[in-house]
DNA sequence: GTCTATAGAGTGATAGAC
DNA sequence: GTCTATCACTCTATAGAC
C-alpha cells in the first residue's frame, strides 16, 4: 500500500499528545492506537519496540525541536536580549500558552523518570546551560542561578496552570520571568 | 485478627509514598498492597472504594497537613517575616530537601487531574491565597503575584530536582525564593 | 513472488474490584 | 482468593507497488 493515510511523522506528533495528556503509564495501547489514527498492526510496524520505543522517539522528537528552536539560538546568541525574548516566544508557542503541559516534566515526576532518566536529565540540563550561556554573554551576574530559576519557573508555571486550569497563570508567569531575565542583563 | 500490625493511619502514609513515587496510574494494587504492608483483603476492608478512595484519602491527608502546618499559620500571621520563613522550613521538611516530590503536582500534570480536579485546585489555590495574605499583611506590594511566583517556583524546583536527580537544586531554589519574598516585605 | 503498510482478532499476563 | 476487564503485545491476513 503506497500512500499511508497518516505519516510516521504525523503519528509521532499524535502519540506525543497522548503521552503528554495521559502520562506514560496512563497511555494504554488502546489510547495510543486511537490517538495515532493507526491500527495496532501499523503502530507495531512503525515501532517494533512497542510503547517504550514510541515514548523514546517522542522524547527525541521534542528534544530535536528544543535543540533547534531554543537551545541552539541561545548558545550562539550575539544579542542576548533578543535571544532570551525569542526563547520565551518559542516557549509560549510550544506550550500553547499553558494549554499544553511539558511531557518531559510529566515523565520526570513519576517512576517513568527512571526509564527515561538520560533523556529527561539531558533536556533540562541543556536548557539551563544554553540559557546560562546567553545570560553570561549578555553580562548577567549570576547566569547559572538565573537560568535555573527561569527553567524551574516555567515548569512550575505549567504545573500551577494545569492544576488551576487557568491559562492566565502561565501568561503572567512567563511575562514576569522574561522581565526578570532581561533586567539582569548589563 | 484483633490487633492490626499496621494502623490505618500508617497504611495511609505508606500509600501516599507509593502514589507519590509511581503516580496514580503507575501505582498498581500489587504495589499498593506491598507498600501498605497490608494484605489485599485488609486494603479493601479499609478502603472499600478501591484505588480511587485510597488516593482521595491520601490527598485529604496531605491537605490536612498543609492546612495545619502551612496555610493556617500564614493566614493568621502577625509577623509576616517569621510566618514566611516558617513556611519554607515546613516546605523543605515536607519535601525532604527535594528527595520527595509533590503528590498533588504529580496528579496535576497527567489525566489524573480530571479525576481529582477539585482537590488539586483547592490545594494550590489555598496555598497561594494564604501566602498572599501573609505577604499583604507584611506590606508587600504585589502579594498575589509574589505568592503565585513562589508556589510555582517551589513546584518547578521539585520538577527540576527530580529530573536532574540533584537535591542541591531544591535547596538553592528554596533559599532564593525565600530571600525574594522576605525582600518584598515593607 | 516479494516487500511494505495495514487492520484487527487473538495471546498470556496482570490489572483492579470484590 | 476469585473474578472479569484490560494490559502490552503477537500473529495472521490482506492490500497494492514493484
Amino acid at each position: 500500500m503506497p500512500a499511508a493515510l497518516i505519516s510516521r511523522e504525523e503519528a509521532l506528533a499524535r502519540l506525543a499528545e497522548a503521552f503528554r495528556a495521559l502520562g506514560y503509564e496512563g497511555a494504554s495501547l488502546g489510547a495510543l492506537t486511537e490517538a495515532s489514527g493507526l491500527g495496532k498492526g501499523s503502530l507495531y510496524h512503525y515501532f517494533p519496540g512497542g510503547k517504550e520505543q514510541m515514548a523514546t522517539e517522542v522524547l527525541a522528537h521534542i528534544d530535536a525541536w528544543f535543540e533547534a528552536e531554543v537551545y541552539a539560538p541561545l548558545r550562539k546568541a550575539e544579542d542576548a536580549r533578543a535571544a532570551i525574548t525569542a526563547m520565551f516566544t518559542a516557549t509560549d508557542r510550544y506550550f500553547e500558552g499553558g494549554g499544553r503541559v511539558c511531557l518531559v516534566g510529566v515523565f520526570a515526576l513519576d517512576a517513568t523518570r527512571d526509564r527515561f532518566a538520560a533523556h529527561v536529565q539531558s533536556y533540562f540540563a541543556r536548557w539551563v546551560a544554553a540559557l546560562a550561556q546567553a545570560l553570561k554573554q549578555g553580562g548577567a551576574k549570576k547566569p547559572q542561578a538565573l537560568a535555573e530559576a527561569a527553567v524551574a519557573g516555567i515548569q512550575g508555571a505549567l504545573v500551577l496552570t494545569r492544576a488551576m486550569d487557568d491559562a492566565a497563570i502561565f501568561r503572567r508567569r512567563l511575562h514576569v520571568l522574561r522581565s526578570e531575565l532581561l533586567a539582569s542583563l548589563a
